[in-house]
RNA sequence: GGAGGGAUAGCGAAGUGGCCAAACGCAGCGGACUGUAAAUCCGUUCCUUCGGGUUCGUAGGUUCAAAUCCUACUCCCUCCA
């Protein structure tokens, strides 16, 4: 085994649970987990400034290798002095290989040994992204962890179309291994697939760690699935991962995933859900969702959370920020993209706390009670 | 005082005898959103006991049938005096 330059550092396990208190080094700082990271797929967290993402405790932002690559395209990014430099962020910084691209883009790319025939989304033009092609952009991109090139199927995909793409995804990633060029300052990260199917799963991890990656995602989750199915695959796929290295759960942002996640051994997370919602007007509370673009809250003075410390809560009404939103005002986007990101970095602080102090099943417990999961019809993510 | 044009649902605006409870846009209301083709997308907005009932400035009329044709009236706009 070589020394990456991305390590984990395992504090403690909670005494009741899976969960896993411990700490992620890049070569762009130490970052405490299990942590949320922020998507900022163009190279910026929509709306928000890196200061802003530092203050609210964000230790390790994600970025994509895809949209980069067609614009503004690697090569700038390298000359801007990488990503780091480029967007003016110091911490750390992961990219997502394109690999979900395979699924979201999946009616303009045709998919094959080699790689992925894509048709670019923003002209049509065509475009072919190889396992090879993907670390090579990511190397110029000069992120502190790198995800391997995979194919992310749809969760009911078929036993056998799953298992050829979990084979060809390992295939890959061994290829994108070994055209890794900065394997001293740029940690990859292999991808378990396998959609439902535990044997594939098993396979899956395998494979993956039979090599030597920096850390290891379980990606093909949270792709539309009903959440006790996430739930049953972690059960099963997070054990095959090693203790010693980071584990990543791609694609969760909803609370209660978040802290099932953590339960089941998971250290990261990312989610474009926080971001998104907060743009479309919804916002995450300690007592649950809170449509504030409703007229509900026309004459509500209140902040959105009346728990929360955040710059958005200390400062701004529900109203206030309703007319914001309404108007069309770009700084009520602002509000509520950096109200949704504080929120989860806080709720993550919140269950490391409990793993620190044995806790988490009651802080789940009394969590879920008062965001309103445990009654019958909420309405939540 | 004279000549012409126009009044359509919350607003703007199509429609000029039947397929019109009335296109479309906006505004309003609600919903969706999970490794971001997303500051996007979808639904809905006369009343209703879901059978139907009342609408297209107002009042009459023609017609089997009128937002659409005719008459009068009211209001608005433009031009001329």
């Amino acid at each position: 085994m070589s020394n990456h330059p991305v390590t984990y550092q395992l504090e403690k396990k909670e005494k009741h649970t899976g969960a896993r208190l411990g700490k992620i080094t890049t070569p762009h700082g130490t970052f405490e987990t299990p942590m949320f990271m922020p998507v900022g797929t163009l190279a910026t967290v929509k709306t928000m400034a890196p200061e802003e993402l530092e203050e609210m405790g964000a230790g390790i932002i994600l970025s994509n290798t895809y949209h980069l690559w067609l614009r503004p395209g690697a090569d700038i990014v390298e000359e801007a002095g990488g990503l780091h430099s480029f967007m003016n962020w110091d911490k750390g910084i992961l990219t997502d290989s394109g690999g979900f691209q395979v699924f979201s883009l999946a009616h303009m790319r045709k998919i094959e040994e080699e790689g992925v025939h894509f048709r670019s989304h923003l002209d049509g033009s065509k475009l072919f992204l190889s396992p090879e092609k993907a670390i090579n952009v990511q190397n110029k991109l000069g992120p502190d962890i790198m995800m391997s090139f995979d194919e992310c199927p749809p969760f009911d995909e078929s036993y056998d179309y799953t298992k050829k793409s979990v084979e060809r995804t390992s295939r890959w990633a061994e290829r994108g291994l070994k055209a890794h060029q900065n394997p001293d300052t740029q940690g990859l990260f292999g991808i378990v697939q396998g959609g439902g199917f535990e044997d594939l799963r098993k396979q899956s991890a395998k494979d993956l760690t039979s090599l030597d990656f920096a850390g290891y995602s379980i990606g093909g989750l949270s792709v539309g699935e009903p959440k006790e199915e996430m739930y049953r695959v972690l059960d099963f796929t997070t054990p095959l991962l090693p203790e010693d290295k980071p584990r990543y759960l791609m694609g969760v942002g909803t609370p209660d995933a978040l802290i099932e996640g953590v339960m089941r051994g998971v250290d990261m997370f990312d989610c474009v859900l926080p971001t998104r919602i907060a743009r479309n007007g919804t916002t995450m509370t300690s007592k649950g969702r809170l449509v504030v673009k409703n007229a509900a809250y026309a004459k509500d003075f209140r902040p959105l959370d009346e728990n929360c410390n955040c710059y958005t809560c200390r400062n701004y009404t529900r109203a206030y920020i309703r007319h914001l939103i309404k108007s069309e005002e770009t700084f009520g986007l602002r509000l509520t993209s950096y109200h949704n990101l504080y929120f989860l970095l806080d709720l993550m602080k919140k269950v490391r706390q409990a793993i620190r102090e044995d806790n988490l099943l009651e802080f789940k417990e009394s969590f879920f009670e008062e965001y309103g999961y445990n009654k019958p019809n909420a309405k939540n993510f």
